[in-house]
DNA sequence: CCTACCGATCGGTAGG
DNA sequence: CCTACCGATCGGTAGG
């Protein structure tokens, strides 16, 4: 948050900007940023591409706030998440929860972010960059107090890091508001193959079967 | 393989569409497909964009072929791995093994294919959608075995399965052919987290400490 | 927010 | 593989 937007104006309702914004996410999501016109946006909003530069100075602008504003909507539920009071096991619970409900709640700008970020000139790369990392201190952060605290055992704490960060950054490729399975649903499902692994001798697969919860042999939402 | 390719002409040595589709690919992956202008592949040839329609019928084809080419790779690589002989723990890590192979072998071209596959027309796109649910199957069925035979618990198959798939499929954001871990070291470290779990009383983090390999402490290469 | 327009560039074709 | 060109469209600006 205030990490600083593009054509920020003291906190006042622009509307029309919002609606710019709005139309142009759907638009850069379904097309690509390249794949979409001024026009296309303009036609969307009912008026005439032209009218577009009193409310904004390019193109390129209303991307990087597209995407900055998914950036910090990521950093700032992880790390809420991330410092509520609880285990650690209960921490990044919620924080692959969060996570989950930031692609939930921002739905096409989600898109965007992952496949635009990239397209971005050096500074606002670097602002995306800087935010991308922040978030993901707080998982390993998190990691490290529950191998301390002995929640968790030795892990390696980067691969760790890296395997729940690819869950949930891969999520955005499945993920469906109209899918089975809600975010908190989905955060259980990647903590329980964390916590537990696979192997035959873990305490989780003892006798007698099934602790925890009934939801062992259920499915997913689907993925590819 | 042997999925069809465009344009495909009973194997005959294509050397000039073959570079055509070289640059292709980096330039792809460099700006984007939409972002990438046919003049640019014809001055990155030294031709001039006319000559390019003598080789291709349309840009769209050189993305289609792009994409088709990588979506193969991935199959043909993760299905061989996971038919070869050997403990279902051990065929999961050569799958992955396999899979960050590939990313290493095809560089930019994995870029283009996971970027654009989606901007492919119904017939393309269905083609791609159908190999990588077989890619997926392999895992699936590798998993399967392990529960079976006893190498596993009593895990949930699809939970354990995406986030494998995940591990792997994120990889192309963060690997690099330079960087400090190869493929088989990285599939390692999947294979570690995905067996061991995290949880403090994993037979994996009993005492004495240390069982496997000495590696627990360092890190995989850098991600985001 | 509109009209009217800028120069540049787009994917692709005709005919050699 | 080239020249020459097609009509369409691009992001953006001037002046109201």
């Amino acid at each position: 948050m205030a990490t600083g937007r593009p054509n920020e104006n003291s906190g006042r309702a622009r509307p029309r900007y919002d609606a710019l914004v709005d139309v142009s996410t759907e638009l850069f999501g379904k097309h690509g940023f390249e794949g979409t016109s001024v026009r296309m946006i303009a036609d969307a909003l009912g008026v005439k591409s032209g009218s577009l530069y009193s409310h904004i100075k390019s193109k390129d602008e209303v991307l990087h706030r597209i995407v900055l504003t998914v950036a910090d909507a990521f950093f700032d539920a992880v790390k809420e998440a991330g410092e509520a009071p609880g285990s650690p096991i209960d921490r990044l619970r919620a924080m692959c929860r969060a996570h989950l409900e930031v692609i939930d709640h921002h739905g096409p700008a989600v898109r965007v972010y992952y496949d635009e970020w990239r397209r971005l000139g050096g500074k606002s790369k670097k602002q995306i960059l800087t935010l991308r990392k922040a978030y993901e201190n707080c998982f390993t952060e998190v990691i490290e107090e529950g191998i301390e605290d002995g929640s968790f055992g030795a892990v390696n704490v980067p691969w760790v890091t890296l395997v729940i960060l690819s869950a949930c950054n891969w999520s955005v490729e499945w993920y469906s508001h109209d899918g089975p399975r809600s975010p908190a649903e989905i955060a259980d499902g990647f903590m329980e193959v964390l916590f537990d692994g696979i192997r035959a001798d873990s305490p989780a697969y003892a006798a007698p079967r099934r602790k925890k919860s009934a939801k062992r042999t259920k499915r997913p939402a689907s993925k590819r």
